[in-house]
DNA sequence: GCCCAGGTGGGTA
DNA sequence: TACCCACATGGG
């Protein structure tokens, strides 16, 4: 995988991921980009900012009616709303609402407890151990599902853990790459991997996508 | 009007 | 396990 690394750092150059400037707005953002895009996401961070709401004492002094109201430009937003709460409770009753407490635990048991928020998948957790905790965790989203099977690197079927193990077993354990990587991936399917133009004409990795042809 | 966007959880067979 | 569906706003 290292190749394409290479190839779609060439093209594109570095991301500068997660945009957010503290561990909590990468959080945030996390669970607000949930089938979502990022400015969408980022008009309801922004309703935060502006109010300074940004940290976990702060939002949680707001009642459920009040934070959704502000969640709403992101989307399902009564959803996201649960979802961030239900975060905060975690983060009150396990960490006394200390993020380095939080990030104290080592990543394994870490992740089992993400995953077991409501709200908080496997893509959700996995950036939230990345991004936040710069955790040697890689992320796999839409993009990166697109982009894998647009040019032949993993079959469209594959589990999320199955393509995590892709990258983890040919990549060192690089928080730095991995953030810079999926961010990369993010990018080139923005940009070149689109639905409708299973072609992916002028695509970076197009040498990839004529194999992909070749083979049937 | 349509399609798309940095998923998750619940239900059914 | 494998599908199906609800969840919702804002931009192109």
């Amino acid at each position: 995988m290292r190749r394409y690394y290479r190839r779609l750092w060439a093209h594109f150059g570095p991301q500068h991921w997660w945009p957010g400037d503290t561990r909590f707005e990468v959080i945030l953002g996390a669970l607000l980009t949930q089938n979502t895009s990022w400015r969408n996401a980022e008009m309801a961070l922004g309703n935060l900012r502006r109010r300074r709401l940004l940290s976990p004492r702060k939002l949680g002094c707001l009642s459920a009616v009040q934070l959704s109201r502000l969640l709403r430009p992101s989307g399902y937003y009564r959803q996201k709303t649960r979802t961030v709460r239900s975060f905060l409770r975690y983060l009150e009753k396990r960490c006394a609402g200390s993020l380095n407490r939080l990030f104290r635990q080592p990543t394994p048991s870490l992740r089992t407890e993400l995953l077991s928020l409501p709200g908080v998948g496997p893509e959700t957790a996995d950036s939230i151990l990345l991004y936040a905790g710069q955790r040697p965790v890689f992320v796999i989203d839409g993009y990166t599902r697109r982009v894998l099977d647009r040019h032949g690197l993993a079959p469209a079927a594959a589990g999320y853990a199955e393509l995590q193990h892709l990258f983890q077993n040919s990549l060192p354990p690089d928080p730095a790459l991995y953030n810079e990587y999926h961010a990369l991936l993010v990018a080139v399917g923005k940009t070149y991997c689109h639905r409708q133009q299973p072609n992916c004409p002028a695509c970076p990795l197009g040498v990839e996508l004529e194999n992909r042809h070749a083979r049937g």
